[in-house]
DNA sequence: GCAATACGCAACCATTGAGTTGCATTTCTC
DNA sequence: GAGAAATGCAACTCAATGGTTGCGTATTGC
């Protein structure tokens, strides 16, 4: 891959993995993801309890994850069951990657030119 | 590791790593790392350029790395040089990982529980 | 059928966040 | 040494966010 195409790669995405990325930016949130991980679908109640915030509260902190993709709800009885949904989690994965991997490769040429 | 140990590493660094995926969460900060993931430092005015926002508002956002981080700058001369620190980044990446082998694990339970 | 449970919707408030403008300061450069 | 360049600092606006409360509706269980 050519430096300019990489760096488009790099660039690309950037709209929809900061929405992710700022999904996952608040203290709540990422205590309900990692709630989720254990793959059981909770309901607002229970995720509400131990959380010392109201079920409202918590039930915004849901429609935030729900509208980057991170869980999805379902409607059983009276109740509204949320679900993980571990893709975006990858796609942050793999942009962090890239960035990584961006870094490292400028400090092996950094390095080979000092060496040079 | 006992499910119990597993999920208090998963909720420890909540506080912190909410931070950085927040610093995160922001076009115009993800593009200032991929800008700086080429290695090289770079002035506040230089990444200015481009960016149709004030210097101002890329100092704030610079900050914002900062703080989390994810940069450092180094005043050299009458410019300031800002460059990438991808530990951090290291970070985030484990804590995805965590979520991620722990919805995996997870999965692969219920699918040997539908199976026997 | 009735009380309790689980939710959705809407209004409201306080705080943070992104962005701007204006001005002062330091450092180059000629 | 004077003007330009690069930055820092502060005040301000405006919108988004996190949180609450109140009320209405559907579902459950006895």
């Amino acid at each position: 891959m050519s430096p300019k195409s990489r760096s488009s790669t790099i660039t690309a995405k950037l709209q929809s993995h900061a929405s992710v990325f700022a999904a996952l930016g608040d203290q709540t949130r990422l205590a309900l993801v990692a709630k989720l991980a254990a793959g059981q679908p909770h309901s607002i109640s229970e995720l509400t309890k131990r959380s010392n915030l109201s079920r409202q509260a918590i039930t915004k902190h849901l429609r935030v994850l729900e509208s980057v993709g991170m869980v999805h709800s379902a409607h059983k009885g009276r109740e509204s069951l949320f679900e993980l949904d571990p893709r975006p989690i990858a796609g942050l994965k793999e942009y962090l990657d890239l960035v990584a991997a961006h870094w490292d490769q400028a400090l092996s040429r950094l390095k080979s030119f000092v060496e040079t």
